[in-house]
DNA sequence: TTATATACTAACTAAAAGGATAGTATGTAG
DNA sequence: CTACATACTATCCTTTTAGTTAGTATATAA
């Protein structure tokens, strides 16, 4: 048989394969790294990505949670109130992060 | 003025965000993987990347010349021979690519 | 009673990415 | 003269992803 790497229900071939799936969508990293420094509420959120609009914006926190990378904590409260926070699972994908900001940097210009 | 990041006329507001651009798309991972070993010929390249077509084959090899990230070789002979081969520029994307091996790793299943 | 704040959801459109299939160019071997 | 090998290119189609705009629920404050 051959080997396959799963992460809810999706299944890869190739590792490098599960975790661009998993960290990929235009709006992850940059979520990721604001929830690094501590958890966040979905409006806090909304103002440190002013350009995502609140359905990408729902849709990556989700698939996110999904994947188990961050968790929704809601308040039984009026108006709503939620808040984001990386779990250690994804703690652990910051050294992919950080290479990846490492190489991007390389092309700085003035 | 605003820092911003440069890979062949393209912008990026963030250096992940241009790591991303560059190294994304759902073949060129393994292309680069295997273009670490060796240079290869795009027969070759496709006999190692079985599910991926000529156009799109085609277009990502393309993508990664144009970000510096392979070079390609025309043999001025028929039938055609065409090598692809990583740059040094190419070669400094494996951590990356080791990390986000890594990380997919220990979703291993059976 | 009305407005407010917050975190969404729905319906739709647009753009990007990827895939399927077929065809092209051409020196050389037979 | 014909077939062959190789590395593509051209069309068209499907899927995926992102974006736009508008709306919902409801305890509380005024």
């Amino acid at each position: 048989m051959m080997e396959s790497f799963k992460i809810n229900d999706k299944s890869f071939a190739c590792p490098v394969d599960l975790t661009l799936n998993t960290i990929m969508g235009k709006w992850k990293p940059v979520i990721l790294n604001n929830l690094m420094d501590g958890k966040k509420r979905y409006g806090e959120l909304q103002k440190l990505l002013p350009n995502v609009t609140d359905r990408v914006l729902t849709k990556q926190l989700r698939e996110l949670e999904t994947d188990g990378i961050v968790t929704r904590k809601v308040y039984p409260v009026v108006p709503p109130k939620v808040e984001y926070s990386i779990t250690d699972r994804g703690r652990t994908i910051k050294p992919i992060l950080d290479a990846m900001c490492d190489w991007g940097s390389k092309f700085k210009v003035d």
